[in-house]
DNA sequence: TCCAAAAATGATATGTAGTATCATGAAATG
DNA sequence: CATTTCATGATACTACATATCATTTTTGGA
């Protein structure tokens, strides 16, 4: 894992070559993200980017922040906790287009590991046994992280 | 797969075995669930089970039942969607603590499928390597169906 | 049979996630 | 420097879900 700013520059490159608009107020959504090793509500995040006269963003522009950052890859949204979180392959080069993600049910913490091909490709196949075609799903998966754990007990 | 009656009578035995009541307006909910191949919204069920005089069960209740039928096993929420699906199990007898489930984006179309012992286990030790302990997780994954990709088509 | 306790449901209000729509502001480009 | 395009703001609203307290229904004893 990269620091952060090495993170930062590298999204700002990867706008530079995809004539994207890195702006000021998405620079600070994603650095939020990234310092986060939860993910966050769109509501949280709003809470987080407040100026320093505190002044809040509007959720109507939280939104479409989040959506242009997850459309440059930057950030995914996960659909079982209505969070979002930083990809963190932003910053290395190779191809993921089929994330997995596991979230801890008691504190939101996520971890983005691979997946072997393999899985993928079986997955793929037993979907199109069932009538499904999957397009580039990714794979959210419940679980208690063991910080959670350990405190429970 | 039985008649939907079966299925009904099936669960009456369950709940008369373990002390619980599947009231009038709980099995409205579950017969209105089985009857649909889609996953349902809370609010599209309120609006499916209306009286015939009209009246609609409060959103209260809905939930309510919905979490009733969860705990009994008979219904599953699809936390990608918000929404609930019956459970495809409720009138056999094997256990199936790990459900996979592919749901079409377009048309909210489920299809419950089993997942293979070895993928489970492997998913298991992937998550505890990343310092996940899983617990009878659900694997949700949006897909398209193929009546609604040949329409697309 | 009636009463108390427990379980189920109703009603009202509110919280959280997300979008539609129209207006305004900032940058890029000719 | 004007025009177009992209980004953001403001207002209002929809969908999903829960908190809380009141009422009804069921159940299991005295």
């Amino acid at each position: 894992m990269r620091n952060i700013q090495q993170i930062i520059d590298r999204a700002e490159e990867v706008c530079l070559d995809n004539g994207l608009r890195l702006t000021k107020k998405r620079r600070q959504v994603l650095l939020t993200l990234l310092a986060s090793s939860k993910a966050l509500s769109a509501y949280e995040i709003r809470d987080l980017c407040k100026t320093d006269s505190g002044d809040l963003l509007p959720p109507m522009s939280i939104y479409r922040i989040l959506d242009f950052l997850q459309e440059a890859g930057f950030v995914h949204r996960l659909n079982i906790s209505n969070r979002y979180t930083a990809c963190t392959h932003i910053a290395c080069n190779h191809e993921h287009l089929f994330s997995q993600f596991l979230i801890c049910t008691k504190c939101q913490l996520v971890t983005e590991i691979d997946i072997p091909d393999l899985t993928v490709t079986n997955m793929r196949n037993d979907a199109k046994s069932a009538g499904f075609e999957l397009e580039s799903p990714q794979l959210e998966i419940n679980g208690v992280c063991y910080t959670c754990k350990n405190k429970a007990a």
